[in-house]
DNA sequence: AATGAATGAGAATTCATTCAT
DNA sequence: TATGAATGAATTCTCATTCAT
């Protein structure tokens, strides 16, 4: 239970991509009713004001994005690489199907001034890199991981490359040819390479071979 | 010669900076007007929109972002690794020295409509790719560097780890308790550790050791 | 019986504060339905609209504003002195007891077009005028009052006086450091100065000593 | 100099005249910038908002309204009663003259939520009520006026009166049977009225005789 | 070349009211 | 009888741009 009634979901949903594609300010409320096929009062009417509809869609988004991994990284049976896989597995498919929040997330990083979002970022990478900082220092531990990792900057690694490929992918798209394949067919295939890619930069920058 | 009087540059680097903190919608005239110190209707007068302002700070800032690289590719004493260890530190050294248009283009790279930056930002990263990819099939003929590598991906951990640690720059400081150090001090510091952790990257998955 | 619900009679109140207050484009039925503690579609339900809904109010109060004076002017043992005495008191109270209401009126007797109530008070005034001409009349036969006598000026300065001292008596209190005491305490001892102050200007005026 | 230009001031009365006949809330930006013939933005871009309109009005008008009186109460050769017949008139031919201000004021004082306006009416009042206390004082000394005068009730008087005669003045014409006057004539004919009953009154209530 | 004044278009938001239940 | 949801119209204000000088 979210708490948000359906034509909520739906505005914020319709706010979600054109936020995404256009930017909070290149969004206009107009466009977003016109989008989710609401009536202009209606936002102001569910959500306060166009800056409050961006906080419940963090909100409603946010709630979703944080209580993963846990369960995986107890498992006693997985080797670390492994978890890290499942770390990279994880992210990256959380992002795929997130692709227009995380636009939005990349956007409100970039400002200068703090909004309300600020803080939830924050506290989500904070918990992130701790997450990751803990795999890594229990491979270290079982001598599985290599010492003088640094994590920070892996964790740059795997959101950045993630992050970029999603934000640019009609270029790369056009970049490579790849223009005559379906969204879903393109998803695919990113997917696998992308995950490749970094599982195996991840091996090579974390294990001894 | 870049064509542009000291009043349009003036005006250029004020909108730059606005327009990658607060994203060009967010932006007002008015408000570069005031950053730059010039009257508002210089802006209409001397680019003839706010559009046509981001067009020639693309072409401001493009006409110095291309021509790079080239004269070392040619160099016939380097080893591939070198070679693309320079890469790595030119592209570093430009985006930090450019860190807000960087934000704009990371910004534009999102949008969904095909704006007048749209092909400048293609051509160059068709460019960058192109020499990498060069690059990287010199190393390989000489027998440097392993077969299969995914340039494209590569580049997007180039590109990716990069724009991350910069446009996140305040999110990383604080998280990893660097807040004391001052600008330049910290641009130092990142500078030094990104290039390491690119580097290692890089040699570990291109080389055989 | 006046017709009205309990409920219509809390909404007509909340409405009466807050249009005395506010004015009655300030207050929005928003307002009035939150300071009632209704719904706010009750509004348009119960008196068809905001317009309405001061018309009504106008009916409430006008209703109970008229029906005064009237046995007290036969009584045959009073002077005329008597009866100016208590025709000052019994505004006075009748005002002190209606302030919000008697905002209102002042309000919208500045307003330049004629809603529904501009009947109302017009008539009112008028017969107040004519109750007041007709017992200065009286007092003059009797030799009590002075000839000359400009009743509705001096309608004018006992409606104005009163008034202005009911509507910026926060103005009153902080100029004259009367601060200090409750509101109850304020309106006794204002009402008491007023009621000497409007009968010694009274006396003067009309008697001859 | 005031400081404001033609089209401000164009502007502001017509604003005046708007605010004074429907009050704030009741008048849109729309009304006055269509009262004033001028284009809908001007009004922003001159004063910020409708508000701040508001404020530079009271300025504007305050300005004409303080600096009176003074070298009239410091003239060595009139009586006491001389110089408060001059204050009676003084008040009432300002009134006259800013009759809308005046309504405006009116309205303001009855507000609950102390906006701008309220310290300089606070002021305003204040200043005048130590003037004529001043006056009275004076009168006093040389046994001119009685003791006891109770001067802020007098004052409520001289502005109650006259205030409540200027904003219900329409009413005053149709009881009194005066529609067939002009505006002038009908000006003129209240000010002298007003004027003498004034007077009167206060020469009645102010000196032994 | 430069600018203060001006403006039409569009922004977000609030309003009184109505409707379906 | 009563109400939560919905809406069209109107609100104030800001915007990028242009014009007269």
């Amino acid at each position: 239970m979210t708490g948000y009634s359906e034509k909520q979901i739906q505005i914020m949903e319709a706010a979600e991509e054109l936020f995404a594609n256009k930017g909070f300010d290149g969004t206009s409320v107009r466009d977003i009713a016109e989008e989710a096929g609401v009536n202009l009062a209606m936002i102001s009417y569910y959500f306060g004001s166009k800056e409050k509809l961006m906080e419940s869609l963090f909100q409603y988004r946010g709630h979703y994005i944080t209580l993963q991994l846990e369960n995986m990284l107890q498992n006693k049976e997985m080797s670390s690489l492994q978890k890290v896989y499942g770390v990279i597995d994880s992210y990256m498919e959380r992002i795929m199907k997130l692709q227009c929040f995380h636009k939005i997330m990349s956007r409100e990083q970039m400002a200068d001034v703090k909004g309300a979002t600020t803080k939830l970022i924050h506290e989500l990478k904070k918990k992130n890199q701790e997450l990751v900082q803990q795999l890594i220092s229990e491979g270290q531990k079982k001598g599985e991981f290599k010492k003088n990792i640094d994590v920070p900057l892996l964790m740059a690694t795997l959101i950045g490359t993630t992050g970029h490929l999603v934000t640019t992918q009609h270029y790369y798209k056009k970049l490579n040819n790849l223009e005559a394949l379906s969204d879903e067919e393109f998803e695919k295939h990113i997917k696998k390479k992308l995950s490749n890619h970094l599982k195996s930069l991840f091996k090579a920058v974390l294990t001894y071979e």
